[in-house]
RNA sequence: CGCGGGAUGGAGCAGCCAGGUAGCUCGUCAGGCUCAUAACCUGAAGGUCGUAGGUUCAAAUCCUACUCCCGCAA
């Protein structure tokens, strides 16, 4: 089958593999250009391009990947994989295949369309989650669903853990469909428009934890955004406002506290919530390292978070 | 050269601006107290103050260069 894979994001990785070792080994790889990374602005090529390269696959990342069309249609492909790729698909990319243009999304469609789908899953409290195969259409992981296995979500899953476990999963859906798109037997089930949600791309800001929220729904975020894009409140620290980063895990525990209100319990750091309150474990001074909260409150006397 | 914070016994910090005996909260070790403790009391060990220069009678502190860690931004 001759076929190209489309995917920036490490999520693609293992479905990557999966076709290195098992076919059909990919006539090409598209990615997003290398870009600039990190405190030195290093260019850093994304991880699946290095692998592509290292197994001799051809790379192509076009600043925009309709520039590419005419490229990508001289390989004459019968079906186009994308995922996490980031780069929204217009006509001449969907009609390259001959045969099938499928995308492999990290949620249950038609739950969770959009780029934050698997932050969307733990910071509901959903009890699983999963990979949706689909074939691609204008409208944004809008398609037909092929196909979608589930798994369940632990309950200190974080977006980390469940990023890893559903890119794992991804490859064997992708074999799947692959073969179903084979053997002629894909089907095409049309998304449930009540069941529609969209999550969009989380911003800048997102991970501001607002300590009027309920702490449980305080401690769903903490570990739905850890590691990406992590969550954070300030504190007065030497006369400044300064960010502290809030790492899971957490723990709701029962105490009258003013939302952001702080008291330390032997080691422990308890925040006030708007419901409950919450137990940190592990956070991060700006400029500090990676912390216990018994650690941070040794050298300090924290009056409260905003 | 994108912006900024930081490096001080094992941990987290103060001291630096206005140079002059290394300090705080813990931890560790020893002893005491207790039925008992992440309780309390007493004592001890442990630091070339990131590195290299410079200024000075004297540098953790002032000046210069460098190394490493981190936050923002992307």
């Amino acid at each position: 089958m001759r076929l190209i894979f489309i995917a920036t994001g490490d999520i693609a990785l293992p479905s990557f593999r999966h076709l290195l070792e098992h076919g059909p080994r990919p006539l090409a790889l598209v990615t997003q250009p290398d870009k600039p990374v990190g405190r030195h602005q290093t260019l850093t090529p994304p991880a699946i391009k290095t692998e592509a390269l290292a197994a001799g696959i051809p790379v192509y990342q076009p600043e925009k990947i309709g520039d590419a069309a005419e490229e990508l249609a001289a390989l004459d492909p019968e079906v186009v994989v994308v995922m996490a790729y980031g780069q929204i698909l217009r006509k001449n990319i969907l009609t390259l295949a001959s045969r099938a243009i499928i995308n492999l999304h990290a949620s249950l469609l038609p739950k969770y369309r959009g780029a934050a789908c698997i932050q969307a899953a733990i910071d509901a409290g959903d009890s699983e989650s999963g990979v949706t195969a689909m074939h691609v259409v204008r409208e944004l992981d809008a398609g037909d669903i092929i196909l979608a296995k589930s798994i369940p979500i632990a309950a200190d899953e974080t977006g980390g853990s469940l990023h890893d476990r559903l890119a794992g999963l991804a490859a064997g859906v992708l074999a799947e469909t692959l073969a179903k798109i084979a053997d002629g037997t894909a089907p095409c089930i049309p998304q449930d428009p009540a069941q529609v949600s969209y999550i969009p791309k989380l911003e800048r800001d997102a991970g501001r934890l607002d300590w009027t929220m309920p702490a449980a729904a305080l401690e769903r975020r903490i570990r739905a955004y850890d590691p990406w894009p992590g969550t954070f409140t300030t504190a007065m620290d030497g006369g400044r406002e300064k960010r502290v980063k809030i790492h899971p895990p957490a723990r709701v525990v029962e105490r009258e506290l003013a939302p952001g209100a702080v008291c330390c319990e032997g080691g422990r750091l308890i925040v006030g919530c708007g419901e409950a309150a919450l137990a940190i474990t592990s956070l991060q001074p700006e400029g500090g390292k990676r912390m216990s909260a018994a650690d941070y409150l040794r050298g300090r006397n924290p009056e409260g978070f905003r």
